[in-house]
DNA sequence: GTCTATGTTTGCGG
DNA sequence: TCCGCAAACATAGA
């Protein structure tokens, strides 16, 4: 669920909740399996006494550079959240982990289906590497862009989910960031033409910037939505365009938004708007 | 009550 | 290289 702009939004949460320099002074662990390294025990001991000298993001992690040189990753995956609670705060259910501050504070891992991870390495660069470029950082050019799809043969919709062709996009912004490039998500990635590859390289960059603006996408009112930081919701629900709207009339032509599957995932696209051969009738 | 789908990632087999 | 599938789980909605 959270994508790069409900990461990000976490991340702008948490500074400004001022957690940079707080002084851990302990931890707990309630479902081991969430902590992926080290164990759980050393984790807890390893943490202790330390503090976070910044708070940052790469792709769809949370970065927590630890004053001893280790780094904190975590990746929520489906149904992660962060909760910043007051210490007397009851425990929840699907809080797994809890990092308690000397000011009285704690962070809590919450994630009802237990997928999301929690890591303490000395060197983050071997995960963090192996992810692509950041959309919106200055180098993601639509030229970097043309040369990496240039090199592939996949499908659009499966080729942007990869991270390590480019980080941070999950399923809600890429449906969307493909209808307002107008393509299909079937299209092979390496039979762009120049003017399309423009198209998709500015509909990335705006679906992302729009949903950070609006802090972020939640849906529903289901538990494994996205919330901020201590359950704040975002609103960029309001401004998708064919995301979960099957049979809803497309914002452009009218025609219906449809759902089909691509590589496995639920897939959402007007077929009137993005055909798989431009220029010819589906 | 039962069944299905789910916004992520990884690893396996073909 | 690429694809499909399963697994890690809980919950919402039909």
């Amino acid at each position: 669920m959270p994508e790069l702009p409900e990461v990000q939004t976490i991340v702008n949460d948490l500074n400004s909740a001022g957690l940079t320099g707080c002084r851990i002074i302990g931890a707990r662990v309630f479902w081991p399996r969430t902590i992926a390294e080290p164990s759980p025990g050393a984790f807890c001991r390893r943490i202790k006494g330390k503090q976070f000298t910044a708070i940052d993001r790469r792709g769809k992690y949370l970065v927590f550079p630890v004053d001893d040189g280790a780094t904190l990753l975590i990746h929520l995956r489906m149904s992660g959240h962060l909760n910043l609670v007051r210490t007397n705060t009851p425990r929840t259910k699907h809080e797994h982990v809890v990092i308690r501050f000397a000011d009285g504070r704690q962070l809590r891992f919450h994630d009802p289906r237990k997928f999301g991870r929690l890591q303490l390495v000395a060197d983050p660069a071997i995960i963090l590497n192996r992810l692509g470029p950041e959309p919106l950082s200055s180098g993601f050019t639509a030229s970097v862009l043309a040369s990496r799809l240039k090199k592939r043969r996949r499908l659009l919709k499966p080729l942007l989910l990869d991270q390590t062709f480019i980080a941070g996009l999950g399923n809600i912004y890429v449906d969307e960031a493909l209808w307002e490039a107008r393509l299909h998500p079937c299209r092979q990635a390496c039979g762009l033409a120049a003017p399309e590859i423009k198209a998709l390289h500015r509909a990335i960059r705006r679906v992302l910037k729009r949903g950070l603006k609006n802090l972020g996408t939640s849906l529903g009112t289901g538990k494994a939505n996205f919330y901020s930081v201590s359950r704040r919701r975002g609103r960029n629900s309001d401004q998708l365009n064919v995301f979960r709207r099957a049979g809803l009339a497309c914002p452009r032509c009218q025609s219906p938004i449809e759902r089909i599957i691509v590589g496995q995932r639920g897939t959402h696209l007007c077929t009137k708007c993005q055909r798989v051969v431009p220029g010819l009738p589906r």
